[in-house]
DNA sequence: CTGTTAGCGCCTTCAT
DNA sequence: ATGAAGGCGCTAACAG
């Protein structure tokens, strides 16, 4: 409980070696000169001891610590996990500690955002944010570093890091419109906007307008299990008819790929399905699901990396869009 | 960079308030008697100021931070990040939160844990621990709570969760005898000795003992992309005769279903396939793949919850040890 | 009910 | 090259 925990301090060090505990302050850091032979006195007693300085201290004293906030939606998505570990592995890589938030809605992101800011991290990196623009104040007040991933809605002055699926969303549904498909159905979670989804919708819309296609905006959560049921009975009442599907992630794709495919329909002879945000099951999934890809891996890296840079010096570029490929595998014609 | 933050300090507050700092501590923890006339005169200034108390003072005053570390390898297998999701709604829950340190292999396993140290987390939790003793003794010495995922070698005397994956596998590979398998291929990472996956070779073997199959050991980096290639050239040069392949995960068991479609093959006719740590992917592969199931979330919540209770109060039954059920799908025939 | 004071563990001038 | 002392922001007795 609270009870207070034996932890052996930079004091029992000093008197260990007996120095004072400035100088076991200074070999630590490595700063100022210490001679060597007492400096070694320090290290043993350091080993001898098992003293580990503490970060809360050290952050107090210096008003600095090693803590990164990353504030992200709970639902584990395989495609934020792998933000994520680009996130982590660069994190560890320049010596923070990346400290997780997680969020359910938009009251839980306040929340969340105190629980950031309480920990006096050095910057945040916030995933898709659904942060108002009072909970943004917050940052800006204290200038806090802060790196975005996923569109800006809020046009704060901080890092930016995108992924412009957009743009080959168009090309897609503009080669579909010329190879003749006339309905296509998008898959819309009513509730959530997360997915770096914002203009998906809007994309699709304009594409369709000056033609004859009929866009079909269908509202179900993004859950595989959900949407497979669904298919399955859809496609049970009514045969599919050369229509296209878009999913916002890949496996939601193989939802509605596995449905047709378990009634006996074949994919993209019967109906063609894409998923935006492409993961290893595009690969995985046979027939394999034809989406848009980019690196997650590296959206996540690329993001930390911009916040350590804007830890360390001015950044003048703190925008990052990254382009996609739409890779067309087996799931559509074009 | 390390300019001091200019954050608004419990001092500020009071002086906003006309009180002294001790009666803001008050209001903040909602400890012992406040008026609340004067109570709301520092809640007003609380949020005038937008003051956030510093979890790093208020740490280093109780000696008690919320801070939960949990140390985990840095590949993100979607099964981890399940575990992960678990464990940090539960830190969620219980208002702690998850700080992460992950590792690459032993040696940066020892840094880890000296990072976990540092942070004056609460308790921790370790998957899979690749920890050696002299690891160990540093948390037992300041008598951390430490809760292990996964096989516990070093019989620490501390939480325990582990998932059984053994007796079902046994299980499955006895039945798979009595229907008449001849050839068993075991797909093992020579390198990395994760996923819970000690005693799995060991099962193996002493199922296969007293029988007439041929075991044999593949080792072969445990990746989608290795294994898929590996066995479209096995399969090219050699078509498969009625064996069966058992990977450690189901995406590596379907990459050596993939290979043999790929070329023509049929699973499980021509050979079967079983992946044994199941994700979602197994329900969403074609054909589905046999695995053995258990709630990996359930798993990672579970173990955050012993941890919570062990950082509350005095914990009696330190061990929770989960059974699978072999799930029999489309890639095996028993 | 409220204010005063002494730490928590460490860093950082300022002397020596 | 080393030591002494003040302070980081907060909590927790202890007085009043």
């Amino acid at each position: 409980m609270a009870d207070k925990k034996n932890r052996t301090t930079i004091y029992q060090v000093a008197k260990e070696a007996n120095v004072s505990l400035a100088t076991v302050s200074r070999v630590i850091n490595g700063k100022g000169n210490v001679n060597e032979e007492t400096a070694k006195l320090v290290r043993d007693a350091i080993d001898k001891l098992g003293y580990i300085p503490s970060v809360l201290a050290r952050g107090l004293a210096t008003s600095y610590t090693t803590n990164i906030g990353i504030v992200l939606p709970s639902p584990n998505y395989v495609y934020i996990n792998n933000i994520m570990a680009g996130m982590m592995d660069v994190c560890k890589i320049y010596g923070y500690s990346p400290l997780i938030f997680t969020f359910e809605d938009v009251e839980d992101a306040a929340r969340a955002v105190d629980s950031v800011l309480a920990s006096r991290v050095e910057g945040i990196v916030v995933f898709n944010s659904q942060l108002t623009s009072s909970d943004v104040a917050k940052f800006t007040k204290i200038s806090l570093p802060v790196v975005i991933i996923g569109k800006d809605k809020l046009s704060i002055k901080n890092g930016l890091v995108d992924v412009d699926y957009v743009s080959e969303l168009k090309r897609f549904i503009n080669e579909e419109i010329k190879g003749g498909i006339k309905d296509i159905y998008f898959l819309k979670d009513p509730k959530k906007d997360w997915h770096m989804t914002n203009g998906y919708e809007e994309a699709i819309v304009s594409c369709v307008e000056k033609s004859k296609i009929n866009l079909h905006i269908i509202e179900i959560a993004d859950s595989y299990n959900v949407i497979y049921d669904y298919f399955k009975e859809k496609f049970s009442n009514q045969k599919p008819n050369h229509e296209l599907y878009i999913a916002t992630r890949d496996s939601l794709g193989t939802a509605v790929v596995n449905a047709g495919l378990d009634l006996g329909y074949s994919v993209p002879m019967d109906y063609e399905v894409m998923g935006i945000i492409s993961t290893k099951n595009s690969i995985m999934s046979r027939p394999q699901m034809s989406s848009i890809n980019v690196d997650l891996y590296e959206v996540g890296s690329i993001a930390m990396r911009m916040l350590t840079k804007m830890l360390t010096s001015i950044v003048n570029k703190k925008e990052f869009i990254f382009t996609t490929n739409y890779i067309k595998k087996e799931t559509t014609k074009f």
